[in-house]
Order: C-alpha cells, then structure tokens, then sequence
DNA sequence: CATTTCTACTGTATCGTTACAGATTGCATT
DNA sequence: AATGCAATCTGTAACGATACAGTAGAAATG
C-alpha cells in the first residue's frame, strides 16, 4: 500500500531538498495526487480528516501551488496588469497608486505587473498586448477619456478591469474616481471667499473624461460665487516650462487673474513659478487653489490652498473592484468617487 | 502526409480563432512540433529553408509563445522582480526607477513584477518569498546595508540580481549607485563658495551603505575647504514633521549653522519649513545645498542648490546589469556609479 | 440477498513547451 | 553492395496542476 499510486509509474522519488509539489505532499500522506489537490481546495468530496492531514503536511513543507502549472493547465494567471503611462507625473503619482493597489493584493494570490507605456504611442498596444497573450486576470488602466476605446475593448472581450477616472458614453464599469467637479466647484468658493473674482483654470487636456467634470464644477462655481473667467490657454499635461511662460504672460497682461484654480501638483509649481516671473506673488495679489496627489505643496507655498486627492486610496479600490470584477461582481457595484479632502492650510 | 504526427492521436485540430501554439505553427507547416520549437530557437539542426518558413508563419499568426508553457518546462520566468520599500521617498523616486526599468526591460521577454514590502517590516521576507517560489529571474533591491543579508542570501542561492547602493564587506555583485560622496564633497564647496563656514548635514540613516559616502565626502570638504560641522541629529529617513521641528530649534539655537546640506529632496521640504519657521531664509541667512532625484525643488525654491539623481537612469542601468547577470556575465563588469549633475540655479 | 446510492478516493489526459533519444534520407566512402 | 556519416526531422516524456470519468467499499434500500 506504500508507495503507490502516482509512484508505480513515475521513477522520481520526491527529493527532499527541492520545493515541494502536490506529489511530494501525496507521497507523503500515502494519498494520490488528485486527493491532495482537491484537498487542498476544500472541496465536498474528501473527508474531513483527510482534509486535515493534507493541510497539515502542504503547512509543514511550506507547500505554495506551482504558478506556471496552474496558468498552464486552467488559464488563470494570478496577475493584475497595471497599465502606466511612462510620462504620467513627475511626482509619486503613480508609485502611490502601486502602493495601494499592493496592499490589498498581498492578502491574495495575485501579483502587480506594471505593463508601461508612453501616451504620445498608441494607447491600445498595451490592452491588446495583454488581450492576445492572455497575460493577466484583470487590468487597472488610468487617463480615460469619454468614449475610451480601451474600456470598449477590454469589455468586449470579458476582461475584468477598473479605470482610474469614469467614461461617459453609456458605458459601464468599474471605476474610482476623484470628484473633480467638487473639487473644482469648492477651488472658487475658497477664492471667492478671499476676495478675488477674476479666475483663471489650468485645466486638464480637454481628451481626458475629467476635463468636462473640472470645467462643470468650475462654471458652476463662478455662477454661483458671481466670479468671471479669466482663460488660460494651455493645459496640466504641458511641459512645466511651458505653463511656467504661458502663466507669466498672463500675469502681466492687462487682466491678469486673481486666483488660479489649478488641477494638478505637479503643474502648480510651474504656475507658481510663472507667477513670480511676473513680479507677483501668491497670498498677495492673487490666491492658489490647487489639487495635489503628493502632500508636499503645503510644505513649500504654504499658501497654495490644496486640496488632497488620495491616490493610495484609488489604488487600493482598483485593486479591490478588480478583483471583485473577476469574481463575478457586477460592475455597476464596483464604481465609487472619493471627495477631496482640504487639510487646514500650513506647515 | 498531411495532418500526421502530432495530430493523428490528438482529438483537436487547431480551432482558427484561438491563440496559436507551437502546435498550430507545425499543423499549418506540416512539421514536428518540435522541428517548429527549434527552428524559432535557430537550432543548428534545422534547415534554413525550414526555418523561414516557420518564421514567416509564426510572424503570419502573429505567434507568442505560451509564458506558463516556457516557465513550467524550462523553470524560466522571463520575471525581473522590484522590491520596493512602499514608504520609500515621498515624491515620485521609484515610479521614475520603475520607467527606466521598464524602458530596458521593453526590448526582451522579460516582465517586470513589483514586490512590496515595508522596511519596518523584515527586509529578508520578500527576497525569501521570491527565492522559495522562484516566482523571478532576477531581483532589484535597493536600501543597501554595507552588509546587507539580502545580498548574501541571493549570492548563496545564486540568484542574479542587481542593487542601488552599494555593500561594503567584501561582497562583490552587480550595482549602480550615486556617488554620493562626490556630491557631499562638491555641496561643502558650494556653500563654501558662497561665504559659508559653518555647515549640518542632514544624513541618511545610518545603518544604509551610503551613509559612509556622504559623511566621507562631507568631512574631507569641511577639511578641504576649512569649514566645520554643526550637528543635526535627525535623519532622511524622519517624518517630515520631524524634520521640520528639529531644524527649527536647531535654526534658533545661538549655534546655528549658515549651511546645510540635505541628502534627499523630499526632506529638503521639510528642512525648509524649519528654517522658515525659526524666521530665517534661504539665500540671506544661509544656504542649502540639496540632492534631489526628481526636479521640482528648483522650481520651488530656486534658493535650494540642487544635485540632481538620475533615477531613471539607475532603473535603466540595474536592469541591463540583472540581465547580463542572467547571461551570465562577472558580476565585476556590472558595477556603475553615476555622478551628481548639478544644473544652473534659477528657472 | 441483490441492488442502488453514497462517500471517499484515484488514474488518465491535458494545458504548451522543450530535453532527449531516436529516425529517415541522401551521399560519400570502403 | 555494404557501411558510415552528416543533415534534418520526429515522437515521447516530462514540468505541476486540475477536469473528468471513473472505482472501491460501505450503507441504505427493495
């Protein structure tokens, strides 16, 4: 009865010394391999004491599932595909979002590859990199636009994903997003509040689905406030030089703004820059609001008014809706919207 | 002859919408499935008339080979594995270091997989899970000890692997590093330059490699250009809160110095808003020499003298060596140190 | 007592690839 | 004509896990 089984034909004995296999646990629970793995699964028809045998033995080998065995034999890879554009933010943007969605991937079985690539390229080549060879369970894309063609294709053929920031073309599925349109609706009310009624927007490439909720939450706002706009003719997706000469332009112009709602950390230094190029300075001439990712804008201009967006936060979402996606949640369950948080100015 | 070989006890034929495999490459040829898998390696045995015709039809098929297939017969996981420390450096540090990975790794098989771990946790806990599961081909870490207990563990177990920062205890294996023993020696003489003479230096944790290198560089400028310490007893690796508070009272202290130099952008914030706090400004009371890895503390504080750290660079440079070390090349021919560049002041 | 049903377990085939140990063919050599 | 020998090509087994289709034995049923 010893020795049996799988053993007959096989002439491998298991060694040692080597990383243990469903056949060494078998071997040494005198079980057939097939028992082990079902075992191991917890399913109906093993007894319970078998059960409690083989947990124990896979415990003490420190037993963990070949992953090129089970990819290979049922498709499932255990691999979350991170798509990231290579000139997303020069600040922590991204790593915090790896972070967050780290966390709530290492209570599972599911690894992080980050898939980079650059938005200047072709947007769908990493999606359909992905879609043709098959090499990830669910994907986490960002910088969506309204009518995404990767949203569209990832849906079509049934790959769980979740986006950073929504569509907006009756498409549904998972998201997390910012409440931007809050965000920027509360930027005038805080600059309103100090006095100044001549705004400017540094805004977000008009593409990208957010750009049409900044835009909403900043009309409103002026509406609201009785403030008017001031333009500002270039984009949080420029280089900083740029924002840097197109805001000093403006801020020795005849009617140069007041406050500056601005929609992204990165690009409010360049602003901020721009602003004392021109002779001018924030808290004095004009005020700041602006949305940050990284808590550091405080830390240098403490008198940028900020608004924090948790970009940790996101992730750790996305990681938990793909997930869900994957095991068959509905996706209308698997979107939610984080508000801003405005820390009390200072430090 | 058609339809033979691997195909006659098969039940299957190639379904045309399904990904294609080695074996549907042979099917369309009329070869052996094993001709195909070596005449796509270049094996010496095969025919060069062969061997384009399975090229072109592989490239027609638009064939990729199977990673679970490859990993379980060859045991290579075409997987380079970043552990990263995830309460590393505020500001965008790794995402940068995970680009110029990526922008190597993007030319080869090879993915990249991002390990998690938080290094008040033990530091060995993620090398061990990736040498027990042997989940990578090769492994980048970073936070270097002079005798570091990763960098043995994966010499021992003869896995390659590439480092930022250097050890120090006889340990030869493939790095890059910063020479951050040319940028304190070169930040003393700036300051020096600039009429100042009594300099802190806010250091790394000591226990890190690289701790030595700048305290090295920064004694032998001191030395050289007959300047002396005023003692910051805090480190990088501080909350920034910390930081702020201790440069403060030091700032205030009848001692204070009239220079500092700072090991690390992100706690350049912080020593910032200390020294603002005690009343005191960069520029007229003192100065600030400062590394920094991603360029934005110019664009805040253009007072702040900057070395910069080409982060990306580094991801560039580990991931060429860990490959060369799968290669097999001497560890020896892949050690490199990058020297600080120090951009004009201003924008 | 024969038969069905249920419980607990097992062997075989398979996923896609490659190492290995042959085959087959044609051609030159003895 | 027999032999040797490259040059090409091929089948089989195996990596580790699991779906599937069983089997053996005990217990319940008629």
């Amino acid at each position: 009865m010893e020795n049996k089984g799988n053993f007959g034909n096989a002439a491998s004995t298991p060694a040692a010394r080597e990383r243990p296999t469903l056949k060494t646990i078998a071997f040494m629970t005198g079980l057939g391999v097939t028992t082990v793995s079902r075992a191991l699964k917890d399913a109906p028809d093993i007894g319970a004491e078998t059960k409690e045998r083989v947990r124990m033995v896979a415990r003490q080998l420190g037993y963990q599932p070949n992953r090129a065995g089970v990819r290979l034999r049922t498709g499932k890879t255990n691999v979350i595909a991170l798509v990231l554009s290579i000139d997303e933010e020069i600040m922590g943007f991204s790593s915090q979002m790896v972070f967050g969605i780290s966390e709530v991937l290492s209570g599972t079985p599911y690894h992080i590859v980050i898939t980079p690539h650059s938005h200047s390229k072709d947007p769908m080549l990493p999606v359909r990199y992905i879609l043709d060879t098959g090499s990830a369970d669910g994907v986490i894309i960002s910088r969506i636009e309204p009518d995404d063609p990767r949203v569209r294709l990832l849906s079509e053929r049934g790959m769980p994903f979740a986006t950073h920031g929504r569509t907006d073309a009756g498409l549904t599925h998972p998201f997390h997003d910012f409440d931007n349109e809050a965000f920027a609706h509360k930027a005038v009310e805080k600059l309103v509040e100090r006095g100044r009624r001549r705004i400017a927007l540094l805004q977000p490439p008009s593409k990208l689905t957010y750009y049409a909720h900044i835009r909403i939450g900043f009309q409103t706002g002026l509406h609201d406030y009785g403030a008017e706009e001031v333009p500002l003719r270039t984009n949080t997706d420029a280089p900083l030089a740029d924002i840097r000469d197109v805001v000093e332009v403006m801020m020795r112009s005849a009617n140069a703004p007041d406050g500056i709602v601005c929609s992204a950390g990165s690009a409010a230094i360049a602003v901020n820059a721009g602003i004392e190029a021109a002779g001018k300075a924030l808290g004095r001439d004009l005020d700041m609001v602006s949305k940050q990712s990284v808590p550091i804008l405080n830390w240098i201009r403490p008198e940028i008014i900020t608004a924090q967006e948790d970009v940790r936060h996101a992730g750790r979402e996305m990681a938990k809706a793909v997930i869900a996606r994957i095991d068959g949640v509905e996706p209308e369950l698997l979107q939610s919207i984080s508000q801003p948080t405005w820390p009390e100015s200072g430090r």
